[in-house]
DNA sequence: ACAGCAACGTTGGCGATACCAACGTAGCAG
DNA sequence: CTGCTACGTTGGTATCGCCAACGTTGCTGT
């Protein structure tokens, strides 16, 4: 009688209970928050957080973008992409000007060194998506894809 | 040569590059902050948050249970818990009394008002995941927390 | 018996993230 | 030329996860 539920071993009271285990949006939070502490670690010496890559790999496909497009295509307030634009104008990764066409918007756009930044930080990245998903078979990591992107569209 | 990337139409800039849309860590956020924003939303009129409700949920489960163990269950800072336990002392929804097994940890457990506060909380929170799932098949939907599963088993 | 170590709860604080409100400026449509 | 809209900028808010420090309590080894 000495274990007040009955459990012979005791240490179960660690373990997180079925009805949350299997609860789709506590999973989800649990797997993101894996994601960016590994993504963190992984661009921790680098000085750079993880919207830093995805701006810069933006630009590159882009070649130009107005902060406004970059917000939208990455779902980021307009605020924060001011803050991040300017941190990476201050480590010369990017410029930003006046775009002459329409005067309203900066036209932001990747230096030869923010260029090579990406590279560096694209390795690092890869890495750690190498790390997130070690556990998973090629076809579980496409299915995982496909689902969270239905997901993703889906908002 | 009007358009500078030769797209035609030219609200393709608001598109999240597929360099980015192919990224297991961010897609992991997106997925995770569209579920907690559906969460959130079907709490919000219940004056609750999502971690009020595993508390509450594992309580109900354990019966009994120390600050420390339901932070390990939940994968909670001992701080935050505290404050969650005693948000949910001041509306009557649990007990926190020393435990006279163990004078160092305290004793918390549902009251009956809690239970019920749970019950209609349950509602809210089904209904959010339906909401949040709505996309995917029940095959889709199960092939989705088994490697969610995965993914937090490995953390 | 006692000293040292570990666990617990409590308090206070920090950094990252997502969001919102307001303002001035610039383009655009009627 | 008069609204309306978009843009960038600034400043502020709320949540969240995390850490450090402290006093109390239990346990263990000597």
């Amino acid at each position: 009688m000495g274990c007040a539920n009955g459990y012979p071993g005791g240490v179960d009271d660690d373990a997180t209970p079925e009805r949350i285990r299997a609860l789709p949006s506590w999973l989800l939070a649990r797997a993101a928050l894996r994601a960016q502490r590994t993504v963190a670690a992984h661009l921790e010496d680098a000085g750079m957080r993880r919207q830093h890559y995805t701006v810069l790999a933006t630009l590159e496909e882009r070649g130009s973008a107005s902060q406004a497009a970059l917000g939208r295509a990455l779902g980021l307030d307009r605020s924060d992409l001011h803050a991040i634009v300017t941190a990476l104008e201050e480590d010369a990764l990017v410029t930003r000007e006046r775009d002459p066409e329409d005067r309203r918007r900066n036209a932001v756009r990747l230096t030869a060194k923010g260029r090579r930044a990406l590279a560096r930080l694209q390795t690092r990245i890869d890495a750690a998506q190498t790390e997130l998903l070690a556990g998973l078979s090629a076809t579980d990591r496409r299915e995982l894809l496909r689902l969270l992107d239905l997901l993703v569209a889906a908002g």
